[in-house]
DNA sequence: CATGAATGAGTTTTCATTCAT
DNA sequence: AATGAATGAAAACTCATTCAT
C-alpha cells in the first residue's frame, strides 16, 4: 500500500509532490514507529495504539495507510527482507569476478550493513527462521518474509560454486552455508548484546578466518 | 494413644505424599501444555485457556500453580534452562580429562540431546537470546532466563582451555565460542526445519570438523 | 449453627467436651477471624480463604462449620447485634429505677464497652445503618442485621420516658433519640480514629452535658 | 494562506469543542450511572458491566475514561467531596458577618442540600469516614475521600470562633465540632431513612437547638 | 472432621477496528 | 486524510464452592 506511492510520485507531474511528501512523511513516521515497537515489544505484543502514538499520529490515521495489523507489520517485514535481498544480491553481483573469500565478505558486509540501520528491527527478524510467524500469518507474504531462507539460498549458491572453484573441501558442501550463516548470526547477535557496533570489520575477518581455516592450531586433520 | 498417633501421622503423610503427588502431576500436565502452547503461538499469542484445555485442567487450577502468565512462562523458561545447564555440566564434568575435541562434542551433544526432547520449545527458546524477553518480564527470574548466556560461559571456558592446551590459535580465543555456539544453532534450526532428527552424529562431526579445520580446501592461510 | 454447640455441650455431658472444645476453638477461630477480615475489608471484600488463612484453618473446614459466605457472615452480624442489644438491655434493666442521666450513661457504657471489645468489627457494623446490607442480603436475618434500628428504640423509650418525667422538653421528643445516637456514634468514630480508648470517661460526660445543656454559654433561649 | 490556517483551526476549535462537550457528556453519563451502581450495590459488588450498561456505553468507554476500576471510584469520591466542600465553604464565606447560630445553619443546609441531590450516593460515602476505604485505595486520592475530615476542620473552626465569640462554653470546644457534625448526621440519616425530604427545616432549627440548649428541661446544671 | 486442589461461572481488563466529525 | 472516542469480542484473572482423600 504504502508502496504505490514511490510509483506514484514517480509517474505523476510535480503538481502534488508537496502532498505526496506530507503523505510519504506520515507513512514514512508510522513505519518507522512501528518497526520500534515491533522490535521492542515483539510481533504480538505490540499494539496498534502505541505504534500511532510513536509515530505522532491518531490511530484512524494508521488505519488509513494500512488495511490492518497484518498488512502494517506483515508489510514491514516484506520491506525489510526486500531492502536486505537487494542488498545482498548486489554484492554478489558486484562480486561475481572475485575470490570466494571476498564474495562471502560482499554478503556478510551487507548483512551487516543493513542491520546496522535496522539494529532494533533485526533482532525480530532473525527470530523468523524458524517458521513460527508464517504460522500465524499463512497470507500472501507468508513466504516472503521467511528473510533467513533468501539468505540461505544465496549463500549456499556461492559454497556450491566454492567447491566447483574447490576451494572447499566438498565434504563441507552441505553444511557449509548453514555453518556460515550460524556464525554471521553470532556475529551479528554479539554486536546487538555488546552494543558496539565499531570492530566490525576486525571481526569480519575473523569469521571469514574461521570458516576457511578453522580455529585449530596444528596442520588440518586430513592434510597429508 | 501414641499408637493411634502414629497411625495418623502415618496416614496423614501418605495422604500427604499422594497428594503431592497429585499436585506434581498436576504442575507437569500444565507445564508440559503451556510448552506446546508457547511454541505453537507465541508467548503472547498462548491463550492461558488453551493451555488449561490441553492440560485438561481449569483456568483456574492454572492458577493455582502460577500466579499469572510471566510466573507460568518464567517458570518453563526457568525449569527448561535448569535442566539443559545441568546436562551440559555433566557432559563437562565427565570429559574433564578427555581432549578438546571430546569436551566440545559433549556438550554439543547435551544441547542436541536435550533440544530432542523439547523440540518445540526449544524454537521459541532460541529467540530469547537478544533480550527482548528480558525487557517484557524484568522479574527475579530475568537472568535466569538468559539461557544462552549461561551457555556461552561454558563454552567460552573451554575454548580458554583449548588455547592454554595450544589445541585452538591464540586469535581465535574471542570469537571462538560464539562463532562454535553459532554453528550449534545452526545445526539444531536446520534440524528443527527438516524434520530429520537421525543423521545427527554424522552432523556433529562435520561441526567439530568445520570448527577446528574449516572449509577451506588448500593449506591454512598462515601455515609455514 | 456455630451457636447450636453451646446448647449441646451444656445439655450433655462431659463425655464430648474435649471434642467440643476443639470444635468450639476451631469455631471461635473462624468467627474471630471473619471479624477481622470482614472489617478490614468489607463485607463483599472479605475472602473466604483469606478467613480460612487467618483462622488458620483451611477453607474446607470453614464449610464444614458453616452454610457459606452468607451464613458465617450473617451470623456474625446476627450474634454481635444480639450480644450488643443485650448488653444495653441489661444497662437498661439495671438503672429502671434511677434518673435519665444515669439510665442514658448506662447505655452509651454498654454501647462504648460492647465496641472496646469489637473494635474493627464496629466500624463495619456501623455501616448497616442504611440499608444496604439488607438489600443484597435479604434473608431471614435481614432484619436482624439493623442493631442501629434496635439500638434506636430502646434510646427512643428512654427519651418519651424522659418527656413523662419533665427531664425533657416535648418539643424535643423526636428528635432526641436520632441525635443522641448521633453524638453518641460520633464518639465512638472520634475514638475510633484517634485510637486513644482511655479517656473515654471524660467524654461520656461531655456527651451527656451536651445533650442535656447543649453547647450554648448563655441561658436558654426559651428560659424564663 | 494563513487564512485557510485561521480557518482550518477554526473549524479545528469547533471541532475539538463539540468533540470536548459530547466526551464531557459521555463522562457524565458514566459518572452518573456509577454513582447509581455503587449507591446500590455498593463498592465491590458493582460490576463495570452494569454501570456501563446504565450509562449507555461499552465497557471499552468506561475504560477510556477511567483507567479501572478504582480510578472510576476515585473520580466519583473526589468530585463529590469537591462539590460538597465548595458550597460549606461558600456558605461560610457567606455567613461570616452573622452570629454562630446562623453560620452553622448555612453549613448544615448546605450538606443537606449537597445530599438533597446524590442521596443514594451519600449513603455510601457517609460510610467512608472509618478510614476503611483508605486502606484499600492508598493512591493520590487517599486524602482526597476524606470527606468527613475536611467538614470536620470547617466546623471545629466554626467552634473555635464561637467559644471565642462566647457563644459558646470553653469546655465544650473540643468535642462540640464532633458532637454537631454527629447530629447532623444523623439527622441525614434519619431522613434517608424515612424519605421525607420535606420538613428539613423545622428539623434543622431542631438540631440548632438541641446543639445550643441542649434537651434538658430545667435551668442548666452549671447555671448560677 | 480436616484438608486443599480443582472447578468454572463471573468479572475485570485489553485492544483491534470502526466511523462520525 | 486526520482524528480519537466508541465499540465489543476476547483474554486474563478471581474466588465461592465442591469433594476425594
Amino acid at each position: 500500500m504504502y508502496q504505490q506511492m514511490n510509483r506514484r510520485s514517480e509517474s505523476e507531474s510535480e503538481r502534488h509532490s508537496l502532498r505526496d511528501r506530507i503523505r510519504e512523511t506520515t507513512v514514512q513516521a508510522i513505519l518507522s514507529a512501528a518497526e520500534e515497537i515491533f522490535a521492542d515489544e515483539g510481533f504480538h505484543a505490540a499494539r496498534m495504539g502505541a505504534i500511532a502514538a510513536k509515530a505522532g499520529v491518531a490511530v484512524g490515521t494508521v488505519y488509513n495507510h494500512f488495511e490492518d495489523r497484518d498488512a502494517l507489520l506483515g508489510g514491514l517485514l516484506a520491506s525489510h527482507r526486500a531492502e536486505l535481498i537487494e542488498r545482498i544480491d548486489r554484492a554478489i553481483a558486484e562480486g561475481a569476478n572475485r575470490p570466494l573469500r571476498e564474495r562471502l565478505r560482499g554478503i556478510v558486509a551487507a548483512f551487516l550493513g543493513h542491520c546496522e540501520h535496522h539494529r532494533k528491527f533485526v533482532s525480530l527478524a532473525l527470530q523468523q527462521e524458524l517458521g513460527r510467524f508464517q504460522q500465524s500469518y499463512p497470507q500472501a507474504w507468508a513466504k516472503k518474509a521467511d528473510t533467513m531462507q533468501a539468505i540461505y539460498e544465496r549463500v549456499d549458491g556461492e559454497m556450491k560454486r566454492g567447491v566447483k572453484e574447490r576451494i572447499l573441501r566438498p565434504e563441507m558442501a552441505d553444511l557449509a552455508a548453514a555453518f556460515f550463516i550460524g556464525m554471521m548470526r553470532a556475529l551479528l547477535v554479539r554486536d546487538l548484546l555488546l552494543r558496539k557496533g565499531e570492530g566490525m570489520a576486525a571481526e569480519l575477518d575473523g569469521l571469514l578466518d574461521m570458516f576457511f581455516d578453522g580455529a585449530g592450531a596444528g596442520p588440518r586433520k586430513g592434510a597429508a
